[in-house]
DNA sequence: GTCTATATCTGGATAGAC
DNA sequence: GTCTATCCAGATATAGAC
């Protein structure tokens, strides 16, 4: 596991297009970077009432240091087999202080979860473009999605690998979070077939190879890393993958 | 998860290709069917002196239990999360019975890993027609695939889900066992290309989106399951969506 | 706010009766 | 071959000093 850089998408960002309307990477990056410390910010003003530290410089500082270090120590060992004694040695907090951040081991599982699904829904969100042409849609999509889980890698394969261990709840919103992505993709594909854009190729199919594709650069990160492939690259790749797959032959006019 | 088929592929089978060359699931599935029994029997022939059982028939008929309990529980709520008295309450059998057939709960571990592993590399291999074009390896090795992670699902699952959990050593293979299958697939790619039935697209890349949409079938089974799509259907689908990416335009005479 | 010390529990592993 | 009883390491969680 790579380490974790400590800055993130700001979820609020405008969407960052060069001319010919493609997002770029490092554009993307740097025009909405969020800090580690203030996605912590949030999460701390959200829990305030059962977070017992109350002085926010604190509180948001040791924030930033666990959820790094779970992330770390969860990735690549599993969360269950991380004990709360190796998040305590490893970020300098005594188990004391750890547990006034939180209840309980499954609350610290529950507080990163819910913060890594509403950061995708935000996003993703703010990217869509109801103007733009089917084809337009599907690339930008393609190409924030990829860009988002490779900054927030971490998160992502934690949020991932960890679904088992969540309760029936918190279970059902991670599954409901990964259709609703889906279902973004199948909508556009849909569009394109009505606009004689895309090919009567089968949408709900296509939409979960889609997702499939996506969901490998950041599972198999490892892979990726390993043959120096940059996630622009994959990016570029996944496009013309997908559309010579859906595109018709003779695009309308 | 959806109960566990405890009938399974034999690894040595020959193909079933129908009269177009073509293999159909339940054709593989009949032709060659492998009981667990069979497979729990391979597993205790080959860890005889670890194993405290001496009788065949006992030995076997409690493997079973053991492997199908210990699937049903684990690719539910985790391995590490699955505590031996859970298992032993699920299967019915003591602590202390358990113990007599592997001596840590690592072992048993391993010895899914292993033979999943085993099975798999036989099956695909056994299936391997060096006579055939690219085109038709592609299919077969395809549908082959999908077929076996089909019957063997849980084991498939399981595998993938519980990697984190191995020792470096058993980690690695199973990262090489990956490998190995993106290998055949790169391989086969650059074949067609040098065919000329094949366009120039990045073989890498290719073989890795192949191999995620081929994971997906099993590490997604409950969506498939509940939209109804049936292992043939995904196959079909998947040749298409993939040929339809690297099929030259004019394929050679 | 943070630490140390400790209570309490859980789960892997084993010994020895049957 | 299987079971019960038990041991003990290690984990979560808390109490109370500083």
């Amino acid at each position: 596991m790579t380490a974790i850089a400590k800055e993130f998408f700001h979820p609020m960002m405008e969407t960052a297009k060069n001319q010919a309307g493609k997002i770029c990477f490092d554009t993307f990056k740097q025009m909405a970077l969020l800090s580690m410390e203030d996605i912590c910010r949030e999460i701390f003003r959200e829990n305030q009432e059962s977070i017992k530290i109350k002085k926010e410089p604190v509180a948001v500082r040791n924030l930033v240091n666990i959820f790094y270090t779970t992330l770390t120590l969860s990735n690549e060992k599993g969360f269950h087999t991380m004990s709360l004694r190796d998040l305590s040695s490893a970020s300098g907090l005594s188990m004391g202080a750890l547990y006034s951040y939180f209840s309980s081991k499954d609350e610290l599982l529950e507080m990163i979860q819910k913060q890594g699904r509403r950061i995708v829904g935000k996003v993703l969100f703010d990217h869509l473009d109801a103007g733009a042409s089917p084809r337009e849609k599907m690339r930008t999509l393609i190409r924030v999605h990829l860009y988002l889980t490779e900054v927030m890698q971490p998160w992502f394969y934690f949020a991932y690998m960890e679904t088992k261990n969540l309760d029936k709840t918190q279970r059902r919103r991670s599954i409901e979070s990964e259709l609703f992505t889906e279902q973004v993709f199948h909508d556009i594909l849909l569009e394109g077939q009505r606009q004689g854009a895309y090919t009567a190729i089968d949408a709900t199919l296509t939409a979960g190879a889609i997702k499939a594709l996506l969901q490998d650069w950041y599972v198999k990160r490892w892979k990726y890393s390993r043959r120096r492939i940059s996630v622009e690259a994959y990016a570029e790749f996944m496009i013309s993958f997908v559309e010579s797959a859906i595109l018709a032959e003779t695009p309308p006019a």
